[in-house]
DNA sequence: ATCCGCCTCCGCCGCGCGGGGGAGGGGCCT
DNA sequence: AGGCCCCTCCCCCGCGCGGCGGAGGCGGAT
């Protein structure tokens, strides 16, 4: 209910423009107070570091470290660690997972207005609503577990093997998989064996293991 | 920046208490109307239904219908429909993820104080910042194909079956089954055969497909 | 005492599967 | 011109697999 003091922010972005718009729109409530800024990454660590703010707004994309792995690194490095808020420019931006993953607490896109930054960095800053950090790690645990890296034998098949081997991990025989594919029993056995061969396995079920722990099927 | 309406809030909460007190909160505020209460999940749909309001304050726990089905529904049956933001006691109630998967697009936790209760529902009214729908559903979706409601099949299998789908979907042969479970290979073949029977597939490799499918490999 | 579910085995049979080796054609690069 | 990769298809062979029916023991419910 009552502020007993001011959010201290950070911000976070490569270009000049977008960190004196953010400053002038935050620096117009008298709640908030942007106690330093940092164009790159590695800046971004340093100064969350010794000013220790309540909150971040980073930038994904910025030169020497990215906004992903400065994040994880003012999370993995202080103690108290301040909210980092992530600040994308399209919202299907795939580096809002890598993002969650990372940390961040939240997400803002560039082209909100000011009122609703003011209010999300009011929200952050007293936490523990609208999407707690905790459950957002969870789900983003739950989403790095389904899709770490490939393997390397994934780019090592080529179009066919690759029909070959979704059509496997769909439980179907070979005659199934000719009849879909239109070509011979003969052909199928071929780009099956060669399935096998690539992923390193002897039969159809092992073949089909791999491509589910591989995350193939994910993949469409 | 100005805003142009007041935001119609809806009330889903079973206890009168809780609505009370909301209503209290969200009242002071000029740009806030509580347009309409529901003490049950059904009622939440229907009210929601008529009155078309900007944000829903859904309770997790209600009487007939949930407020996760009672989400759903929302969400499903009206073309412009509101922002749902789901109440809890508890942040790691587990609920929240069925309420992600239902489209809810944020959290409270009772405990939260006045101040981010308002803020958050402002927030969520204005859309697009902190945590986008699509992001959360992105996530929620990966958690969920990860682990949705464990198919009819699972309870029925004995505890020796259990053993062997596991080993099958290890990729091992019946031969080797059957060492490691140090039984003849005849056992092992009429265990996979109940396999087959009860998960309703025809081969090895099927049923293997259907042990991921069903989340078997996550639990333990 | 009877039934039923589970686990343990046995035989027989057919077939899909995987291994091995070969062959021809089309596209691409050198 | 050659070489190489990919796709296509053929043969034979062995065997693991799945379907069928049957059997015995053992424990818990009724």
């Amino acid at each position: 209910m009552t502020r007993r003091t001011t959010i201290r922010v950070v911000l976070a972005d490569d270009e000049r423009m977008v960190r004196t718009a953010l400053r002038a729109i935050l620096s117009a409530e008298p709640d908030l107070e942007v106690v330093g800024e940092a164009a790159t990454g590695a800046e971004a660590v340093s100064v969350a570091r010794e000013l220790r703010p309540d909150v971040v707004l980073m930038d994904v994309r910025m030169p020497e470290v990215d906004g992903i792995r400065a994040t994880e690194q003012i999370l993995a490095t202080l103690a108290a660690p301040p909210r980092v808020v992530v600040v994308t420019t399209f919202e299907n931006d795939s580096y809002v997972y890598d993002a969650l993953r990372a940390g961040a607490c939240g997400f803002l896109l560039k082209r909100a207005d000011a009122d609703a930054l003011v209010q999300a960095v009011r929200l952050v800053a007293r936490t523990d609503s609208l999407l707690f950090p905790s459950a957002v790690r969870a789900l983003a645990a739950a989403h790095a577990r389904a899709e770490p890296a490939p393997p390397a034998w994934v780019a090592r098949l080529t179009g066919r093997e690759s029909e070959v081997l979704r059509h496997l991990a769909a439980g179907l025989t070979n005659a199934e998989i000719a009849r879909l594919m239109e070509v011979g029993p003969a052909t199928v056995k071929t780009h099956v064996a060669a399935v096998l061969a690539k992923t390193g396995t002897r039969d159809r079920t092992q073949a089909v293991i791999a491509a589910y722990e591989a995350g193939f099927m994910n993949a469409r």
